[in-house]
DNA sequence: ACTGGCACTCTATTAGCGGGAGTGCCAGCA
DNA sequence: TGCTGGCACTCCCGCTAATAGAGTGCCAGT
């Protein structure tokens, strides 16, 4: 049996109230804040219905109804017509990210920005060097053995290792060395430099060989190996508000999770360009996370994907604003990308 | 009145207990699990004196007694016998940090290691720029018109900044600025830096006038106005153990103080050198952490301090083992950069 | 100066008891 | 067939009262 326009209708009412007051709704309260046209009775029938497909359910016999994470789904998924931003959201967003001086400063500025505007727990990942260009290698000579690498991404990320030489080095030598890396890897997008640089050290005279593999294996690990990829964390004050009911009990679960950046990495990581995406309750695959929602969108110049960013909270949230907030700031911080 | 040894004792088997079980203790219990050698009669009178003074209190007539501030205070100044770390905790150490590869790396793996031992919130500013010296400039044109700074410093700290220049500049010239700026400032303290960046400018010949101008601007901002010190953060889900009791009801004003870095900072910030602080409860004087305190240590090569690290937890801690634990810590890090 | 004893205070826990919100079901009506 | 009003029922929540227990303060005695 399908549902009919009415009892979406009902669901939508249920879900926007619960959001709202956070206490399971009954059916009297509801003909009594939407116009729904119909008796309280009926609303009844619906909602036994609602329940046995399982869009919502009762914390105890005799109390209101409360979504279930299927619930919102349906929710999210057919009910939501997007609400643009407010024009104060947008005038935040212009005035919380001006003046910002470098890549850090912006990472830093739009998690806080997305914190406070959807009063969430925001995520932003780092643009991830993988996908970026080389636009310059630079090579600094710190002592006779040692070589600083620093790396300069389209981003404007700046990554920096240092390299242990086999053996003293010439000034000469590290000019040599840093005209070929330049020469071969500038403007590559970062994911096909392994090849290249292998082909660097192939074609090395020998007298620099042996520094070239050095620097070519700690090139590799920069380039490539980036396990680490880095994040920006902010509002987790907001897990407080109304109360600790969200998260069943206790935040402990929850903080633990945010602190492993792997998890957070894999929240808002594998996104598609252009959408936003909802991941509702144990959708998430987290275990600590079983009683939080998840709005998540990647961002980067143009359509191209550099990183993503998102927010976490209860399953209880504001799905439509959340959405709209979201993908606004990643469209913007996208724009800021490419216009640098 | 002053207090004789036994009323001491008292005070440290309280603080002990209370830590321990996080429940008022009473004297009857007090004098079942130390061996005080007198009856719970005479630890009530003293008890009552403790009272007075100041150093205990009562949640409520009729229950046991709890350490205040000034309780915790005289304990940690006076009663405090330092615990050596058990053999366990030096290998944790030693495992934990071996095998780091930069500087970002040895500032999160401490801060994991800080908050795992003493099972707290931990904090560690990295290296402050301020305190030290820089090794290189680097000068890497972006553009025609941009130049990308990035300074090394003897501490392994890397920063960059993007100058915008007044009009075009030669691959010479950005040479001729590269030797200049190098020449006046490796070596120099960075606090040192300022008179020599303003010397700069003036001695430059008219025709890169303009263009070392706009550098120094970014230099004495990068050097000088320091104003964003970095910090990382871990543990912040200790906070939730031992119930929500030890923050007076909510987590809130915890976790967003620990989101201002400003105030971080001022909380392990002003160190002096060789000694570990202890702010116990209101004397950090910040009113949303009332009822936390803080155990802060500076860490450097040698006995020059770049930064502070410490933890943060409920006043009621374990004093000797976070004291000893951040000591250690502290002095192994400032060993590990000295080495670098 | 310390101790044992005792009366007293206050808390935390438990049980019992409506009030109320909400449901499910049924019979009647369009 | 679908909607409605009515009604009995269920269960939570908040209130009060009663009780047990831990801990204290004080006093008289050694």
């Amino acid at each position: 049996m399908s549902l009919d326009d009415r009892k979406l209708e009902v669901l939508r009412a249920i879900v926007e109230d619960y959001v709202e007051t956070q206490e399971p709704v009954g059916s009297k309260a509801l003909v009594d804040r939407h116009k729904l046209g119909v008796s309280s009775a009926t609303v009844r029938n619906d909602m036994a219905v609602l329940e046995d497909e399982g869009y919502i359910r009762q914390p105890h016999t005799s109390a209101g109804r409360v979504p279930t994470d299927a619930g919102y789904r349906l929710f999210v998924d057919r009910l939501t017509r997007i609400k643009p931003l407010s024009p104060a959201e947008r005038r935040a967003i212009e005035r919380f990210m001006v003046g910002a001086v470098d890549l850090d400063d912006v990472v830093h500025r739009t998690v806080r920005l997305l914190a406070q505007l959807t009063r969430q727990v925001a995520v932003v990942q780092y643009p991830s060097l993988s996908r970026s260009a080389v636009r310059h290698l630079e090579l600094v000579p710190v002592s006779t053995t040692r070589l600083m690498v620093v790396m300069i991404t389209d981003t404007g990320r700046v990554e920096q290792r240092l390299v242990e030489l086999p053996g003293p080095i010439q000034d000469g030598d590290v000019w040599e060395l840093r005209r070929r890396v330049n020469e071969k890897l500038t403007g590559q997008r970062l994911a096909d430099t392994p090849p290249l640089v292998q082909k660097l050290v192939e074609d090395c005279d020998f007298e620099r060989r042996a520094a070239m593999t050095c620097l070519a294996s700690v090139l590799l690990e920069t380039l490539v190996d980036r396990s680490e990829e880095r994040l920006a964390l902010a509002g987790t004050a907001n897990l407080t508000r109304g109360g600790v009911l969200d998260f069943q009990g206790t935040l402990r679960p929850v903080l633990e999770a945010l602190e492993e950046e792997v998890i957070l990495l894999k929240l808002i990581g594998d996104l598609e360009p252009r959408t936003t995406r909802v991941l509702i309750g144990d959708e998430n695959q987290i275990d600590n996370l079983r009683s939080a929602s998840v709005v998540s969108s990647g961002y980067g110049p143009g359509t191209t994907i550099v990183g993503g960013l998102g927010v976490l909270g209860p399953t209880r949230m504001d799905y439509p604003g959340t959405i709209a907030t979201v993908r606004a700031v990643a469209r913007y911080v996208g724009d800021l990308l490419a216009q640098n």
